[in-house]
DNA sequence: CGACTTTGACCTGCGC
DNA sequence: GCGCAGGTCAAAGTCG
């Protein structure tokens, strides 16, 4: 078996942004898809295939500008939001908005995933922490992540590679929907926390905090530097993006997910890959295959957000740098 | 049987 | 100092 080729479950968006991209139009892809066993004109296949492809590219190259002037609007916003704050500080705290001392860190050093900008609650609480000089304590690394769910899933968990474990809930003021804490159970002395929440605006939408930075690595990767040759097991961070000046490359960990959808997933990315590796297939093929694999993962909730939520965290974490 | 979750009690920090 | 609210602990329950 050759997974060794396969370890980081690479997808290149050039490849694939077609059917990456919201709502994706479907009929065109179903009519121009390939059909085993049926007789097509080689040349009028290809063409029409050099044309799609042209399309995407130049589909592809128009996203990665409008994501390019969206991250400028939002560097002009917060600075525009900075210099509001700097001249205006404290007005207009509602009750509500009194936050504790550890959350106003929060939202302060929030700049790794802080994608709800007209959040009320982060906004008003960048207000205040602004004002206490004991915030100026960073005691710990502190990211938080937005990722959507089913509306109907109460079991706030949140995959993320690493291993957590359970120590107490409880139900919070200022949101109905309890407040779940998980310490990093992975390995003993590991000091990261998570506290995980459903958004109080948007029921679907769970927001994790984390707390403090692992001084170990993710479970999947220790299994592959220990020396592991299952494919399934190997693998870096669970979903992680970056912005080339190429194009946008996505690379993702499904192999933590418990999910039997996802690893359902994992397992036929891996062998349709095995099959356009091993077959010397036709173009068609690779790209119906590419086609599969792309509309099985965006069919995956559980994927959607945790690419939703790893484009948006490096997006940002690079802006900041 | 061990690992994990649940949940009520307790601790701690903050505002009044 | 008191009360409130968030955070943590730990015993009991659950599950594989």
């Amino acid at each position: 078996m050759d997974s060794s080729s396969w370890v980081d479950t690479s997808l290149d968006l050039n490849a694939s942004a077609r059917s990456l991209r919201l709502e994706t139009p479907k009929k065109e892809t179903s009519s121009n898809l390939f059909v085993f066993g049926k007789k097509f004109s080689v040349k009028e296949e290809s063409g029409a295939l050099v044309e799609e492809l042209n399309r995407v590219s130049a589909e592809n190259k128009k996203l990665t500008e409008m994501l390019t002037a969206m991250c400028e609007s939002y560097n002009a916003l917060q600075s525009q939001l900075m210099d509001l704050m700097s001249k205006n500080p404290e007005k207009e705290l509602s009750p509500a908005s009194k936050k504790r001392k550890s959350e106003s860190i929060n939202n302060e050093n929030n700049n790794n995933f802080g994608i709800h900008i007209g959040n009320s609650e982060s906004s008003s609480t960048d207000e205040e922490s602004s004002k206490k000089p004991r915030e100026e304590i960073i005691k710990a690394k502190i990211s938080r992540v937005y990722v959507r769910t089913e509306a109907s899933d109460t079991t706030l968990v949140v995959k993320d590679g690493y291993q957590w474990r359970k120590y107490g809930q409880k139900v919070t003021r200022d949101n109905p929907s309890p407040r779940a804490y998980f310490k990093c159970s992975f390995a003993p002395s590991c000091p990261v926390k998570k506290k995980v929440q459903r958004s109080i605006e948007d029921q679907s939408v769970v927001v994790a905090t984390y707390e403090g930075e692992h001084n170990h690595l993710p479970p999947s990767q220790m299994e592959a530097t220990s020396g592991s040759s299952r494919c399934m097991s190997l693998g870096s961070v669970p979903c992680s993006a970056s912005l080339n000046p190429t194009g946008p490359t996505i690379t993702l960990d499904l192999t933590k997910s418990k999910s039997s959808n996802s690893e359902e997933i994992a397992r036929n990315i891996i062998s349709n890959k095995q099959k356009m590796e091993s077959s010397s297939s036709s173009p068609e093929v690779r790209k119906y295959l590419v086609e599969q694999m792309a509309s099985s993962l965006t069919k995956d909730p559980n994927f959607t957000a945790a690419l939703a939520a790893a484009i948006s965290g490096r997006m940002f974490s690079t802006k900041s740098n």
